[in-house]
DNA sequence: TCTGGGGTCCTAGGACCC
DNA sequence: TCTGGGGTCCTAGGACCC
């Protein structure tokens, strides 16, 4: 097998470091970005605040805690898709073979394009000084054999890193690692190893195939290659990307309702947030899943139902949601809503047979094309309008992508 | 003012068919 | 009277990623 050279980059605590540019004022200064409103958490910080020991994931009163000067800074998913984008089109300058793996995490295959450039580094050095000059904001990047290999080094030197694990010093590099650090392995499975006594990726890929088999599954070979530092899958250029397996909407409620009628705006909303995408992607699915969090956070469950069609038009997502949720019987106020729809197919494009079906296909198509072009929500289903708007926060999932199926609404 | 939201993949058990 | 095993589809739940 051909030798390959891979790129992972990284941009740096990227939500704030794109405000930092933006704004002179918060340059050198701890801050949080956090979600539009309601019950939010902090999603990135700066690497001022981190230093003060304020997290992702934290509350902002947690945060500030920390960081009594943290400043708040409420996110704009907008600057962070254009910059996200235009980041992409420079590592495309380089390969056409860019895999985006979030919003600010990338892997570039870069195997061809060494004939043209000299040698990886500078690759990523000429990438560093675009990003640098073009957005004022760092990436850390890594060099190895393979996609493990490159986010595993991108890891290690933060930020604006630039770390080769060269072939010939993988089994060195990987001896002293900690299992953790491999992407793939997350708490649970550092416990599951630990009590097997592998702590460092020496030991794991040391470890009897068979041992880690009988303990973990099919995974137990993989988990043994992980810890050699094998890995053989492609970077997967956006065209060829498979397809999507589910569309989902999930959101906070600015405060616990029990009321069945706000619950049922609320689910017709978000009906309408899985449908309209599911639609622009020309998919419709069969399975409706609905979450539901009470107000003591801890509790939850999910319940979900396969149809005979498959369907995407928000009013049948809806229906079927509302029919998982008449089953049971709500225990607690409702904290958070989700649903989600999956099995999955690509729709082609087919006039219904029936006048009500078209006239019903040409309305949604309307509404769809005005709630692209004036924002979400627009145009909607007439119950949702009166009430106050109950959608959570407008964080941007890190599992969105520059362009394709995994967009997400903004507004 | 405690604790977000988007996904993927895997497993286990039950129903049903041949 | 007692009995098989493979395959598929479904629901529920957990682990992991960003």
């Amino acid at each position: 097998m051909e030798t390959r050279t891979i790129l992972h980059i990284d941009a740096n605590a990227f939500f704030a470091s794109v405000e930092q540019a933006a704004n002179p004022e918060l340059r050198g200064k701890p801050i949080a970005v956090v979600g539009g409103h309601g019950r939010t958490v902090i999603t990135t910080s700066s690497y001022e605040a981190r230093a003060k020991g304020v997290k992702t994931g934290m509350a902002i009163w947690e945060g500030k805690r920390h960081c009594p000067e943290l400043i708040i800074v409420v996110g704009d998913n907008k600057k962070y898709q254009h910059t996200s984008t235009k980041m992409n089109e420079i590592f495309r300058d380089c390969t056409p073979e860019v895999e985006a793996f979030s919003i600010d995490e990338s892997w570039l295959d870069v195997t061809h394009s060494l004939s043209i450039f000299g040698n990886a580094e500078n690759i990523a050095y000429l990438i560093k000084a675009r990003i640098k000059y073009q957005f004022d904001i760092t990436v850390s990047i890594g060099i190895a054999p393979n996609k493990l290999l490159a986010k595993l080094a991108s890891d290690m030197h933060k930020p604006d890193g630039l770390t080769v694990i060269a072939p010939e010093n993988v089994a060195r590099t990987l001896e002293l690692m900690p299992i953790q650090e491999l992407c793939g392995v997350g708490k649970k499975m550092q416990r599951h190893l630990n009590m097997l006594s592998i702590y460092t990726c020496g030991e794991l890929g040391r470890c009897d195939e068979a041992r880690l088999t009988r303990k973990f599954g099919i995974i137990g070979k993989r988990l043994k290659q992980m810890g050699r530092g094998i890995d053989h899958s492609p970077v997967v250029q956006f065209a060829e990307e498979v397809d999507v397996k589910s569309v989902g909407h999930s959101s906070t409620l600015e405060r616990d309702i029990s009321d069945p009628v706000e619950i049922r705006r609320f689910l017709l909303q978000l009906s309408e947030m899985v449908g309209s995408r599911a639609r622009r992607y020309s998919v419709s699915g069969k399975t409706i899943h609905l979450y539901v969090r009470y107000a003591d956070f801890f509790s939850s469950w999910g319940k979900q139902t396969t149809l005979k069609n498959y369907i995407n038009q928000s009013d049948e997502i809806y229906r079927a949601a509302l029919g998982i949720l008449e089953t049971v019987e709500l225990e607690q106020p409702v904290r958070l809503l989700g649903i989600s729809l999956s099995n999955l197919k690509h729709q082609a494009e087919q006039l219904p047979l029936f006048e009500d079906e078209r006239k019903k296909l040409f309305a949604t198509q309307a509404m769809d094309t005005l709630n692209d072009r004036f924002g979400r929500m627009s145009v909607t289903y007439g119950t949702l309008l009166p009430g106050k708007e109950t959608a959570g926060s407008h964080v941007i999932p890190p599992s969105w992508r520059p362009d394709g199926i995994k967009n997400v609404d903004v507004e």
